[in-house]
DNA sequence: ACTCGCGGGACCGCCCGTTCAT
DNA sequence: ATGAACGGGCGGTCCCGCGAGT
């Protein structure tokens, strides 16, 4: 519990750092990450955050993970708080499009889905499985919602947890683009419009 | 008007180089265009590169243009040549999903849009410029086939391209991410659902 | 002289970084020895290394006298077992033969040489102390043999340890590049031949 | 013949490049070398040396072949003038006396023999090449100097030429540590008592 | 007394976009 | 359209010191 150097000292460091690295990863990217103006902005040396992560790509992984266990913070559990069914489907979809703009611009998650599909490596898988795992909460949520009868019985939940994300993906995109006020009413729009279609 | 070296000598060196160039592009974003990669792979020295545009942020530019005239000739002209109304409205989308997969994997567009979108410059606007261009070209078929009377008469452009473009974002993440067909798929059937749930 | 860790922890502590550092040594030479390589071999922190030694230099300081005391224990001092004369000069060079192909390759005294020949410094100076000291020791023996008249009477102890310590390093040169067993070979013939020379 | 660039601006800045990259490994060894300063010491910058060779391993290689290239012309070839026999073997062995020590002190094949002996890779390879190749040469002139009947019929090429190896090897390092010309003087007496013990 | 965590600063090899004379 | 060179930045490794824990 009591380490040597004050309790934990390390990780607060290390907190603090990819605090300020998923902060400018939301504006440039994964890629546009770099250890130098990193440590500009921390105030640290290079070596100085390099020795916290041990190489670039380790450091990419933190914050891509970092950027998953907020998200999942955000978004995910207190839609699980809400009530079993469509209810909690539209929690989820809720608060996913006020993630990321709320506090910054811009959702790494999101952007490194596009750095990362033509590419291989760790990035990569990591950022596949991430997607994965979201996809299937949302598809979790669907099919819950109809066994409850909230949907219709022939929704495929797959199918339609492709919408919603495609619908995500194009507030994310006009928001970027055009402004997120616009964008975000007009998903809300498509949203219950989606939804109703799918509603017995 | 007539030099030393034949008419269009120089016009054609750079249309190969930004065939080239282009062709990187698709792969690795405009971002990761370096003139020196581009250099080796078309077989001249870096500066000759160089010279054709300049600067690195003109190449880009270039490519982002010439990206955008490939579309045009791809997508947009041919569906003009099919009657006005739903059918020329379908072709759009129906080349838009093929877009990109017949050649090569990507659409240097969609990447730009995500690498621009929080920076500035005039990669951003122009990014933003050819979005909305092209998001008009959707809005203006959208028109047509409501003053046609195959959508119903109080669709709102603007919402249904934004809902189309948001499809095609959703195909083109799915398809980097876990393979083009069952994305094509999905996404057909939610562009039948979509153009469903708008005619009367 | 009790202290509250166990009397000789950090001589032994000391002993065991120096010996891994010693075999380090062998392979790369002195100049190849870094403080975090051999913290990590020895599974310590580098700090923790390094506060056995102060600095760098002072570690291949340590490690150089290292070596020269297990030169001495293994070749010099079971050789002054032996009776006075050729016979005991004969045992020093074949004992130095040996030396350092028994259980590593290489000879951290010899490599430190030429690595520091041109140089100067603290490091230079013990290597050349060493080196003179090593040879005064072949021509006190060289020296003890002509007064037992076992070579002949106008024999130069420096120019005969000269000699003899040249063929050390072919053995040294060709074991490195071209193979042990062969430039044994050859080393024991040139041996034999130099001292026939040289004997009455 | 005539370049846009002067003649050869190319190869003269690349030669004036490895003259001081020789050097400096001279001095240091070819491990020393580093492109910055060898950039500074030539009034260059580092990307323009760097330039020049692609890999700091190409510059090492490209100042290793420099070394045996200098070698060949102050060493072999002025010997091979002389007429056949143990003339000839004198000459060589002279001249690589001398070798190294009128313009600077070290040889860099020689370092590089034991910098690389325990390594392996490019360098390692074309050092063992190198001396592989002078030692032949060596092996060769002995072999004339006996069917000449300047040495016994039964010199083994091969000994004599690891012999005369090693003394050149006492001469380097005693140069080295203790100073050239009594090493110098040793190594004469040496050869001259080596080469008498091998005539008929 | 000894060891460690943590960080700094210099430097490394390498690659980038860019310029200028040819 | 080129060849030569530049300046700056990259990720990464090095040796080293401060402050604190056991």
């Amino acid at each position: 519990m009591t380490d040597q150097t004050p309790p934990g000292k390390r990780a607060a460091t290390r907190d603090m750092i990819l605090d300020q690295a998923y902060a400018m990863a939301c504006q440039d990217g994964l890629e546009g990450l770099s250890i130098g103006s990193l440590a500009l902005a921390v105030g640290m040396s290079k070596s100085g955050v390099f020795a916290h992560f041990g190489s670039r790509e380790d450091l990419q992984l933190a914050v891509l993970e970092s950027g998953s266990r907020r998200f999942m913070a955000q978004v995910l559990l207190p839609a699980l708080q809400q009530p079993r069914g469509v209810m909690r489907l539209r929690s989820m979809i809720e608060r996913w499009c006020e993630w990321g703009y709320t506090y910054q611009r811009g959702c790494v998650l999101l952007s490194a889905a596009s750095e990362y599909d033509g590419r291989d490596g760790a990035l990569h898988d990591n950022v596949v499985r991430m997607q994965a795992g979201w996809r299937g909460e949302l598809e979790k949520a669907i099919g819950i919602a109809r066994l409850e009868g909230q949907l219709r019985s022939d929704t495929e939940a797959g199918q339609l947890a492709f919408e919603i994300y495609a619908l995500m993906l194009g507030l994310h995109h006009d928001a970027g683009l055009f402004g997120f006020d616009q964008a975000r009413k007009r998903t809300a729009k498509a949203v219950d419009r989606l939804l109703a279609s799918y509603t017995p």
